[in-house]
RNA sequence: GCCCUUGUGGCGGAACGGCAGACGCUACGGACUUAAAAUCCGUUGACCUUUAUCGGUCGUGUGGGUUCGAUUCCCACCAAGGGCACCA
């Protein structure tokens, strides 16, 4: 009988789930086993279903889960659901329907498309991010959060009721703008300038200042920040779901309004974060986008002095050795002091233009970037080195976010403040001049060169220049060393109702209190109604009830954001069922750091760097044992849609995709096509679609094959269904089998690299597996008797090559060239006219990770009783691996010219005498001087003859 | 603009200082078959030479360099993909 594979594949998924046969054990149970945590990213379940690309990643993981628990490893591998979003509520409010409806739905679907894959899950550690027993520890979480505060001095976040002890002893003291210092009395410490006294020691300040102060310093907090306000979603939305001032869904207006929202305060941690990067054995390209994400740039602060007013504006600078050329100030049009400065004969432009500003979203702001816009508020600053005047301007291209919300400027050095200074027509002055040559004075000079003009800084360096600017400003007590960052604080609230409730009540006045942790988890009430309400009031106050939490206490109305519940689910797989503790210490212990974690890059700086911050968080606090959570991480590439041909046309026909220029994506009213600018017309062309074989290559590009002059657009699209090149993984596996799809996706290439998908291609993943089976069964099953004794030689070499070469590369996850290998194995074992069962087996247990179904069924009918997943992993003998004799090739001068047999231990000599007695070598050697002999033992020969 | 990644046959890819193209697909030829499917065998980078073999030349995006030897290491450039983008 021919191979089955769904009924063979049905089999044997039942069996595993019924026998729990990846259970993972608990460290009690496991004993001296040694671990291994191996993890998936946490999918969202979308109503679309898997597409191709899900199964990449969670193959690999299987391979590499099947091939540790062969090898006695005690393994973690399961999977659960990242249920709360935004698409679930969308389509709640669009058809009415509960989302809890529609997730449970949506998590069916997965669930049993995930389990037809045939992925070694442990489906007793499943969680729901929407289910009350996960979001408990989620909320619980938040609550460590709000209770905590971070230490600058230590470095970490430590209880809030710490900072509270710590300031009634008056170690520390409160500064009039609510910062904590430490008491410059305890510490010896006399006041440099300003006044000792403005430090106020905690007693002196009233209750409800110090709750302002506590609440101040927490790392969840909240605060009135400009958002993005969608009144016709309803919503707040991220810059990211912001196109051209409207919503990306809908097309609605945008408006910036200020509004109360939580933050949590992940800058506090933006040193730890970058810092603890080095040491992970993440992509390099993912770390280095980390990196930049936090931006964390060091450079001086400066106070310049306002003319005429006892007012000091500090600004952020990175190049303090130019300061002797700056020239004026922008202001972001936001900034405290506009109003106060901004002379009478300005006002009414400075008013005019800020309000224009306000309306704007930060991208907008960001938009024209070569247009630089901006008023001078009629005021001007000092500059504290020479005294010298520059007038003072609002811009947008100052942001009040970063740094200190303003800038000096220094037009001949920095190329936003050149085009503002060349657009106004303000002042140049270069006081950095190049290492070698001169500068080109029709743009900005922005590398490091040597100071001119500059006194005390003229002829050093750049880096010595800022350095002794710097001092200089800390002795003169103008200014100081600062560290600034990129990294936001993150705004963690939103107006929707799928999302986690906050464990938090408000009373009457605004001022918030954590909820008891014994009242953990506050559900969500059931609402009817799921429509925007129009106000930025978030649809859990239409829950009149639940909001009532006492006489004079409410509950807080917003709801986190999805990234919440992702942050910390690798935590819970270890203990999913503690209704006690978010993870048992000794459970965490154990499993904890993950060994490997594979996924998208497209997490790179928003859930990996929120749950690195968490994690923080709960480390500092003492809940978790490591400071980083994901040792090794790997990035799947995108599997994108097949090849397609495009050529250009315009209304004359066909024209050269070689003539085309910019050629991006469009989306037109036919969906999206590939759209590029005529070279010499200028003339925009669009593309039209052949097939394959309308086309052929020449040279190197496809042009067509009806008119060799017109050159074909030839690439591969990220799938997607405006594209229409989705491939669905439920019509592979029932066509080709769940192995067969499996092998296919791990042999399209390197894990790591973009890939397009070729259906065509499966055959040949289908052809092995069927040879697999003839091969051990037979057609007929009348190879089902293996025979006994020993393999061949060669075969026996070859198999041993083999585990090896597996083995080696399913650990490195190079599982491409692992399955090559099986092939050419297989391949040999088909010349053999009886198979002996050790071959098979070791062929069997090989094969398992990559093909588990088809390999537990072989496994079974060569007599065995048990899973195969619980055999041990085949060992290799050294000793076998070696040849007695190997084929040397020989270079003459670089170039194979001959290939020798010889014994493997022969000496350089003998191989040298049999080189020189070749008769294919002698021609190339006669007339000749040898100069070198080469030879590389066991690799090759070379001569170097002249 | 800045940063990162990737360029190897008709296609996916392998080799990552030592025989370029393993393995799979495609295509072509052959065997089996009444026929088809399936299966099996062979050929499949380009060019030159040859009846064929044997043999030779070129060839890993382009141009340089290091080396006895470079797809691999270094420098510059080009192209594609991704990220960031007025971050002072």
């Amino acid at each position: 009988m021919a191979y089955n594979h769904t009924s063979t594949e049905k089999k044997w998924q039942r069996y595993w789930l019924e026998n729990k046969t990846f259970r993972a054990l608990d460290p009690a149970e496991a004993g001296k086993m040694p671990k291994k945590y191996i993890l998936d990213m946490f999918p969202y379940p979308s109503g679309s279903g898997l597409h191709v690309g899900h199964p990449e990643g969670y193959t690999a993981t299987d391979i590499v889960s099947r091939y540790y628990r062969n090898k006695g490893f005690n393994v973690l591998h399961t999977i659960g659901w990242d249920a709360f979003g935004l698409p679930a509520e969308q389509y709640a409010v669009k058809t009415n329907t509960h989302p809890r409806v529609t997730t449970a739905a949506n998590i069916t679907k997965f669930r049993q498309q995930i389990r037809m894959l045939g992925l070694s899950y442990d489906w007793d550690r499943e969680v729901d991010t929407t289910d009350p027993k996960y979001y408990k520890w989620t909320q619980w979480i938040f609550l460590q959060l709000y209770k905590s505060y971070f230490d600058p001095f230590d470095n970490k976040a430590k209880p809030i009721s710490h900072l509270v002890a710590e300031l009634e002893n008056d170690n520390l003291v409160v500064a009039p703008d609510g910062s904590i210092h430490i008491n410059p009395v305890s510490e010896g410490m006399q006041a440099i300038s300003g006044d000792v006294e403005a430090y106020r020691k905690w007693g002196s300040y009233t209750p409800i200042e110090q709750r302002g102060i506590l609440d101040g310093q927490r790392l969840a907090y909240t605060d009135e920040v400009p958002v993005n306000w969608c009144p016709g979603l309803g919503t707040v939305l991220s810059n990211e779901e912001v196109i051209d001032g409207k919503s990306e869904v809908g097309g609605f207006p945008i408006e910036r309004r200020p509004l109360r929202q939580w933050m949590l305060r992940i800058t506090a941690y933006a040193d730890r974060l970058l810092a603890d990067l080095d040491a992970l054995n993440w992509p390099e390209s993912l770390k280095e986008m980390q990196r930049n994400w936090i931006g964390r740039s060091i450079g001086a602060e400066v106070d310049f002095e306002i003319d005429g007013r006892d007012d000091v504006i500090t600004v952020f600078t990175t190049r303090p050795d130019t300061l002797f050329g700056a020239t004026y100030m922008v202001l972001a049009p936001e900034h405290e002091l506009v109003d106060q400065i901004t002379t009478n004969e300005a006002r009414a432009q400075i008013a005019a233009y800020r309000h224009g500003s306000q309306g704007k979203s930060d991208r907008e702001r960001q938009q024209d970037t070569k247009d630089k816009t901006g008023v001078f508020t009629g005021a001007y600053a000092v500059n504290p080195l020479n005294d010298q005047k520059i007038p003072i301007w609002i811009a947008d291209y100052v942001l009040m976010g970063y740094g200190t919300g303003a800038i000096m400027a220094v037009p001949a050095h920095d190329e936003r403040d050149f085009e503002f200074a060349k657009k106004f027509d303000l002042p140049i002055k270069h006081v950095v001049r190049p290492a070698k040559g001169a500068a080109d004075q029709s743009k900005a000079f922005t590398d490091i060169g040597v100071s001119i003009n500059s006194d005390f800084l003229d002829g050093l360096p750049t880096a010595e220049a800022k350095e002794r600017m710097t001092e200089y400003l800390e002795e003169e007590g103008v200014g100081h060393k600062s560290i600034n960052y990129k990294l936001r604080d993150w705004l963690f609230s939103r107006q929707r109702y799928w999302g986690e409730p906050f464990p938090i009540v408000l009373d009457m006045m605004g001022n918030h209190f954590a909820i008891d942790e014994a009242e953990l988890p506050v559900t969500l009430p059931e609402i009817e109604d799921f429509k925007p309400t129009g106000t930025p009031e978030p649809p859990l106050g239409k829950a009149k009830d639940w909001i009532q939490y006492s006489d004079d206490l409410r509950r807080e109305t917003n709801t986190m954001p999805q990234w919440a519940g992702s942050c910390w689910y690798y935590l819970r797989y270890i203990d999913p069922n503690n209704g006690a503790e978010m993870v048992e210490e000794s459970k965490e212990r154990y499993w904890m750091p993950v060994d490997l974690y594979v996924g998208g890059v497209e997490h790179a700086v928003l859930h990996l760097l929120y749950s690195r911050f968490w994690h923080k968080v709960l480390f500092d606090l003492g809940h978790v044992s490591t400071a980083e959570p994901f040792q090794r991480l790997v990035n799947q590439g995108m599997i994108l849609g097949e090849t397609e041909f495009h050529f250009f046309e315009s209304s004359a026909g066909a024209v050269s995709a070689s003539e085309i220029s910019n050629i991006a994506e469009e989306v037109t009213d036919e969906g999206p096509k590939l759209a590029g600018i005529h070279k010499t017309t200028g003339e925009k062309h669009y593309t039209t679609r052949v097939i394959e074989q309308l086309v052929e290559k020449k040279g190197d590009k496809y042009v067509l094959r009806a008119n060799n002059e017109v050159a074909v657009d030839a690439r591969s699209f990220k799938m997607s269904k405006s594209r229409g090149n989705v491939v669905n993984p439920d019509d592979i596996v029932e066509e080709y089998g769940a192995d067969c799809f499996r092998l296919y996706e791990m042999y399209m290439g390197p894990l790591e690299a973009q890939k397009p998908w070729n259906t065509r291609d499966i055959i040949g993943m289908w052809r092995f597996l069927n040879s697999v089976w003839r091969n051990f069964i037979g057609e007929d099953e009348a190879r089902v008797t293996l025979t006994g004794g020993h393999a061949n030689d060669e075969i026996d070499r070859m198999l041993h090559r083999t585990i090896k070469k597996v083995s080696e590369d399913i650990e490195s996850l190079r599982f491409n060239t692992a399955i090559a290998e099986l092939i050419k194995l297989n391949n040999e074992i088909a010349k053999l006219t009886a198979v002996p069962q050790a071959v098979a087996e070791v062929f069997a247990l090989l094969l398992s990770p990559f093909a588990p179904h088809i390999a537990e069924e072989l496994w079974l009918r060569m007599g065995h009783t048990e899973s195969i997943q619980k055999a041990h992993w085949p060992h290799y003998d050294a000793a076998k691996l070696i040849d007695t004799t190997i084929e040397l090739p020989v270079q003459i001068n670089g170039r194979l010219r001959d290939k020798i047999q010889i014994i493997a231990d022969a000496d350089e000599q003998m191989i040298f005498d049999l080189v020189e007695a070749s008769a294919k070598v002698k021609p190339w050697l006669d007339g000749k001087e040898i100069r070198k002999r080469v030879y590389v033992p066991g690799k090759m020969v070379n001569y170097v003859v002249g």
